[in-house]
DNA sequence: GCAGTCTATTACATCGTTGTAAAGAGGTCC
DNA sequence: GGACCTCTTTACAACGATGTAATAGACTGC
């Protein structure tokens, strides 16, 4: 089965050529002999060898997207979209996790799989705009997520410090006057975090409410266990919260199950809202608010934006920041 | 930066194989000359060209997974499992979703990217022995998930039927005397949904329970708001179930919000478990009583016996199945 | 001084494909 | 009959890397 052009041109007495131009559709061949060709290809099983031909024209068909890890929903639904929106424009993508881990993240600047991958999309935690503008490899490259890195490189993403003020606001309206934030964090740059955090700081100057440090609370990962980790330290505090922004959705479902089991009605006696739209979060009970951001929106601009470098074959005379559309989807978990 | 080994070579006034022979390391270079050639790869920034490596070799040191959709918790961290076990042996994955469609995984079949890809892991749903036994291309494979399907194929997976079985017992054991079932399939050849629903029945023999069919619904994806309407259906019965057998565990949570929709108690008046032991079920309130495969084992086993094929060169002589454990996780959903 | 051994480097072919240029076949036109 | 087309097919080089075999040089030992 491993025949290559060699073997069908040599069953079919023709040149490795005219086999080319056969499995090519090229015009000018005679009905006879591409069907002698046609044949012998079938005759053999044979199929083009993806690797010379990439080798060949420069293109692999392959896209890498970097994302730190396809456990968390947010990116498992992203890197869907972007599988399925690459695929329409035949393309293939290749996954590389990096756990948000800075060494990861900087072999994927470094450049994944040289040549064998036409363009990366990336979708960074710990690196910030020093890292980035240090990068020499020339494989175009679009990052995912933070619309505030002000870096050398293209990107998509949505307004986060607008969402993040509007889902504060949107607890405040609801009568929220003790509003908590979980998701800060101090490692890497934390860029997501810090953008939804400065959100978070103007929702509630918008409402005329102040800042209580007692009511920031970290986590690293954004992972379930930490946002119920973190919803029991507040629910400790003399004077708990009574509205929860959690940075993501996994946090918030995470304090959501901490809510129940202390016995906290939700959302009664302390409102929720998360961010990114998980589907998980519309099935728990209360169904959880939260930012939805435009995943398919973010996924085929992207793509798109890292074609369109691909073909154009130059590095951008200067970076493009496209912004994708969120929606606020109020659901039970802050109800009024 | 699209510098070669020829642009390094003729830098550093050596030849191209000498460029090569230090890119590799190999012993026999003196030091004066690899510094010299060293400085010159530094200057030029060259990074070796995957694709004509591969070429050269044989080997692109890329797998291939190929699963219905990422967008499922259960193909999301089988994916993210498989994609580290391949990375800790230099090899790196590419993502195919199927949706589960028969046309897309019939490409599956026929080779993705031929000889770009070593490899290929296949979680196929709508495929039978049929069709895998008519494949041709002599990429390695192996399969992920039905134990059951007696193909000519390498396989990977956990016994289905027993753990089904158990599941079952384990509501019956619990007081359930009207078991429901959700998530039979008669789509595709549904390998996955035959088996566990073979486990069921066996499951409620054990127990001495009858099979009533009109406790038995399907669900053709296995998504949230299949069991949704499932349960809802169940609910309208005129003797309806006092426990529910998800088929895998969104089923279990899309049925569980529309237990708190109607306000049935769980599991004092229904009880539930699922399959998968996706990490939101444990989130859940109550938590989702689950059968959890040890999908690490399963990740790490089908990528080190496609690796095995893949070093073996040759087609196997027979099919190895492997199977990998389990183990029953009960939670508060089917607590007593 | 010369065979023999070892090191360092090189030219060349090759992996499978396709672009280029050119050659051969057949026909038309004046 | 020769110039000039068009259509079909071909040989060759090239993409960037590496294995093979060969070369040149340095060193050993007798």
């Amino acid at each position: 089965m491993g025949s290559n052009l060699k073997d069908v041109a040599a069953l079919a007495g023709v040149s490795v050529k005219t086999v080319s131009n056969v499995v090519n559709g090229y015009v000018h061949v005679s009905a006879t002999t591409r069907e002698r060709v046609q044949a012998a290809i079938d005759e053999l099983g044979y199929r083009p060898n993806a690797t010379a031909r990439s080798l060949r024209s420069g293109r692999s068909g392959v896209l890498a997207l970097a994302v730190p890890e396809l456990g968390v929903p947010y990116f498992a639904e992203l890197a869907s979209l972007v599988v399925d929106a690459a695929a329409t424009h035949g393309y293939t993508v290749l996954i590389d996790q990096t756990a948000g881990a800075k060494d990861r993240e900087l072999v994927v600047l470094g450049g994944i799989r040289h040549h064998l991958v036409d363009g990366v999309l990336f979708s960074p935690l710990a690196l910030g705009v020093a890292e980035l503008r240090r990068r020499t490899d020339a494989t175009p490259m679009v990052l995912l997520g933070e619309r505030g890195l002000r870096g050398p490189t293209d990107h998509v993403g949505i307004d986060n410090i607008r969402a993040a003020r509007q889902a504060t606001r949107h607890l405040a309206e609801r009568g929220c006057r003790r509003i908590a934030a979980i998701g800060v964090q101090s490692v890497g740059t934390g860029a997501t975090a810090r953008q939804r955090y400065a959100g978070y700081r103007k929702g509630l100057a918008d409402a005329g409410l102040e800042l209580d440090p007692a009511l920031v609370l970290p986590a690293p990962r954004f992972h379930r266990a930490e946002g119920y980790a973190a919803m029991a330290t507040l629910l400790e505090l003399p004077d708990p919260p009574d509205g929860v922004f959690c940075f993501n959705d996994l946090l918030a479902l995470g304090a959501l199950r901490c809510l129940h089991t202390r016995g906290v009605p939700v959302p009664e006696q302390v409102a929720l809202i998360g961010f990114d739209d998980a589907e998980e979060g519309s099935y728990a009970t209360p169904s959880l608010s939260t930012i939805a951001p435009d995943k398919a929106a973010i996924a085929t601009t992207a793509v798109e934006l890292l074609l369109s470098r691909i073909r154009a074959g130059e590095p951008p005379d200067r970076p493009r920041r496209l912004t994708a559309g969120y929606a606020l989807v109020a659901r039970e978990s802050s109800a009024r």
